[in-house]
DNA sequence: AGCACGCCGACT
DNA sequence: GTCGGCGTGCTC
């Protein structure tokens, strides 16, 4: 086994298969399967990752491995199997199925560089690009007068090379210790030795006679008062030593997590825990739905079928959605299984990303809860999945290698012969049709515990309001209720749906709207800045004092932002204490946790904010839940607006009424009769699903189709037009009669970035060969993809983004 | 993706 | 003849 099969680091459909190599004597029996390794590719290094050994390669010109990055595989043969299954899956290319498992700073970083390899006077132009170094970025050649020919003869004639680097990103952390070199008998002369002013260094000997165990050099400094000054002489003579110790990146090194035991179940968490626990024991897979209402202790479950697999030393993973990883969530996994958690989510830093995951791969923990990219935990031996919130969107990965963390799951989980859980109290339509159909197990929990009821609901038609002369974004009921609820010391979350309400700036005199000069879409008013700024590119201009079409003055911002809620909160209301919480006010790092804290300790009467607090809060004290616009959604060009929205309000509305006080919930909607709003305000999600089937069967929706999206563009129209329509062609005389195809339609979104888009969709119940077909249009077109400013082709399996 | 090679026209 | 621009094809 001295040749090593080789994936390398280069996204391109030409090398997108195994590349031999040589292992050189000093690698045998060190290089397996899994490792990253750096490797000559032409004239240059690059990262690969080995796959196989072999001792027999059809190649007879093999090059070595260069060097070897990893002293355990990177990728356990789990995950490389995972990754090709990936690569088949979403028509990624391997490697990058690769890269998408793992950590950000395992990727490389790349450098040229020209060397100096002589040290003769060199010839002037190049002393000029060098001026007195030996080593020089490519790049200041690049910028320099010199032409390549003329380099290359340089280069023959023994003067420079150019030279490739390839680094690992990964840093470790270190401590620096402290530690005493010698007996306490032996310091004890020591202190003898020492000048009579040195009373520092005195201390330090003190300590150390005292206690001989090493200890980090800041902590030393701050038990002694004293500074790294006093330190050095000692280190010189030799009676301390200064060393480096490799140490984790803690995020929550500082935090004391109350350990909580399993509570006792109720019968109904007992009826839905067994089947979990008996497919546990026989470690056989299938796939569960966890269908609880909100606050019906999904969670408990979850916990306490980790704690069962814990028991047989196997591992878990539990995902939970970006949003919801609220501090609550980790408290209570920390909380029971203290140090054998690993969290892995975006608002870590990537060193402290790097060092979860790697407690993972080196068995330091058993449990791991993060969000989407978690699913690819380095485990070896998982007992369990478990993905809560199951129908969120953030479990789809929607660029590049485009992935659904639950497909993934199922698909891991085959291999390890174990139970996946998918919990939620609104199912994403499809789990719940597989789930009906009997293909997935479903248990359910129709009450929340601690006998809370579900909190009553009220629609209010926001319509009636506006004849009656309210022009506020607050229905009088529900500033009534919030009256009432400050009077009473209670607390109140008030939700808004941003998205479809961005505030946007129109001129009242022509109606003309501020928009993106490279996209079409409306620039979003940023008030703090006074800017008006574009969602999908970065461009930005200042807010205008008048209409650049008609010059007038009356030029506002309309819509509905966060900000602006509280503003009119706080106008109507003014002795209200208000916490916003969104992008602005949670962009900080820690900043999201703190405004929870500070909301449970009851420093503010009012939550507000968008997506985010939808999910995952558990606050007793909350008795009152406001929706201030539930059909922001329903406009929305996509066929799961219906679906988002019953999730949305039935998820929202959860958050009141939780533990021993009744909850109340006010929905206020401009379309109150439509059926996502209704039947989400009687909690009526079997109703719901039925309505929603039907209309999904009558146009050829998931689950009763799946669905391929298309999406082509480039900056001329008609090029865009005239490709989307090929492929529309093609796939038409492709694929068989049943298959539905749709376009060429522009996108939601017609331009952005100065790119037109267009989109083609195939709605099919069973098509073998469209992966196939689909990688000869990606073939076709290769040319064409590669240039900077040239075609764009991305192809979804899935897809959840529409636009 | 990068990089070299080779073909071409433009210019010393 | 030499230089630079771009299309083509290869990388174990």
């Amino acid at each position: 086994m001295n040749i090593a099969r080789v994936i390398v680091d280069v996204p391109s459909q030409n090398t997108n298969r195994l590349f031999d190599y040589g292992i050189p004597e000093k690698f045998v029996n060190i290089v397996q399967p899994g490792m990253r390794v750096i490797v000559p590719f032409g004239p240059r290094k690059i990262l690969g990752y080995v796959i196989s050994l072999t001792d027999h390669s059809e190649f007879d010109k093999l090059k070595n491995i260069e060097d070897v990055l990893d002293i355990t595989p990177t990728l356990t043969p789990e995950l490389l199997q995972i990754g090709k299954w990936l690569s088949k899956q979403t028509l990624s290319f391997y490697v990058s199925c690769l890269q998408v498992m793992l950590p950000q700073v395992l990727k490389a970083k790349y450098r040229k560089e020209l060397w100096r390899l002589t040290d003769e006077v060199l010839p002037e132009e190049l002393t000029n690009i060098f001026a007195g170094r030996d080593i020089v970025n490519y790049q200041e050649f690049v910028n320099s007068e010199l032409s390549y020919q003329q380099l290359r003869k340089y280069i023959d004639e023994g003067w420079v090379d150019v030279h490739y680097e390839v680094k690992s990103r990964e840093t470790k952390k270190t401590t620096t210790m402290i530690t005493p070199l010698l007996e306490p008998i032996e310091l004890e002369e020591a202190l003898i030795d020492l000048p009579k002013q040195a009373t520092k260094q005195r201390t330090i000997l003190e300590y150390f006679i005292e206690k001989q165990d090493p200890l980090p050099k800041k902590q030393l400094l701050s038990i002694l008062n004293t500074s790294a000054s006093s330190l050095k002489p000692l280190i010189k003579q030799g009676n301390i030593r200064e060393y480096k110790l490799e140490t984790m990146r803690d995020p929550y090194a500082h935090r004391d997590f109350e350990r909580t035991l399993p509570f006792p179940l109720t019968e109904e968490q007992q009826v839905a825990i067994v089947p979990i626990l008996h497919r546990l024991e026989e470690e056989k897979h299938e796939v569960f739905l966890l269908h609880g209402v909100t606050g019906s202790g999904k969670t408990e479950i979850y916990l306490q079928s980790i704690q069962r697999v814990l028991d047989k030393d196997q591992e878990a993973i539990m995902l939970v959605p970006e949003i919801a990883l609220t501090p609550q969530m980790v408290e209570r996994f920390k909380g029971r299984f203290g140090s054998k958690v690993a969290v892995l989510h975006s608002g870590l830093s990537a060193g402290e990303k790097y060092d979860e995951w790697r407690k993972i791969q080196r068995k330091e923990v058993q449990v791991v809860v993060g969000a989407r990219s978690a699913i690819f935990a380095p485990f070896t031996n998982i007992g369990i999945i478990i993905i809560d919130e199951e129908h969120e969107s953030s479990y789809k990965q929607e660029d590049r290698t485009r992935y659904h963390a639950r497909d993934v799951a199922i698909e891991r989980a085959k291999i390890h012969e174990c139970p996946v859980v998918l919990g939620s109290a609104t199912p994403a339509l499809e789990t719940y049709a597989r789930a009906a159909k009997g293909n997935y197990q479903m248990l359910t929990l129709k009450k929340r515990m601690n006998n809370a009821t579900m909190p009553s609901t009220e629609l209010i038609d926001m319509r009636d309001e506006l004849h009656q002369g309210n022009r506020s974004m607050f229905s009088r009921v529900l500033l009534d209720k919030l009256k009432d609820r400050i009077n009473k010391g209670e607390q109140s979350v008030l939700f808004l749906n941003r998205r479809g309400y961005a505030t946007f700036v129109m001129c009242r005199d022509c109606g003309h709207v501020k928009e993106c000069p490279h996209c079409d879409i409306a620039l979003t008013y940023h008030r703090i800045q006074e800017r008006l700024k574009c969602h999908y590119c970065s461009y930005e201009e200042p807010m205008p004092n008048e209409c650049p079409e008609c010059e007038s003055k009356t030029i506002r911002y309309f819509g509905t932002g966060t900000q602006k809620v509280e503003e009119a909160l706080q106008e109507l209301i003014p002795e209200a204490r208000i916490i916003r919480m969104d992008v602005d006010t949670t962009s900080r790092k820690g900043a999201h946790e703190r405004l929870l804290n500070d909301f449970g300790n009851k420093k503010a009467d009012v939550l507000l904010g968008t997506q985010m607090i939808a999910k995952g809060l558990d606050f007793g004290n909350v008795t009152l839940v406001g929706v201030l616009a539930a059909d922001a959604l329903l406009n929305l060009p996509d066929f799961r607006a219906s679906e988002k929205t019953f999730q949305l309000i039935t998820q929202v509305s959860g958050r009141a009424g939780r533990q021993k006080l009744a909850g109340e919930v006010i929905i206020q909607t401009y379309t109150p009769d439509h059926y996502s709003i209704q039947l989400a305000s009687e909690y009526n999600f079997e109703q719901f699903f039925k309505e929603e089937m039907n209309l999904r069967k009558a146009f050829n929706y998931p689950p009763y189709f799946f669905l391929t999206l298309f999406t082509i563009s480039h900056p001329n129209q008609l090029k865009v037009q005239e490709v989307t329509q090929k492929i529309v062609y093609f796939m038409r005389k492709k694929l068989s009669e049943e298959a539905d195809i749709l376009g060429p339609t522009p996108s939601a979104l017609t331009r952005i970035n100065n790119r037109y888009r267009y989109q083609c969709m195939v709605k099919y119940k069973d098509e073998p060969e469209q992966r196939k077909l689909i990688q000869r249009i990606l073939h076709y077109y290769e040319d064409e993809m590669k240039e900077e400013n040239g075609l764009q082709i991305t192809v979804d399996f899935q897809p959840y983004q529409l636009m």
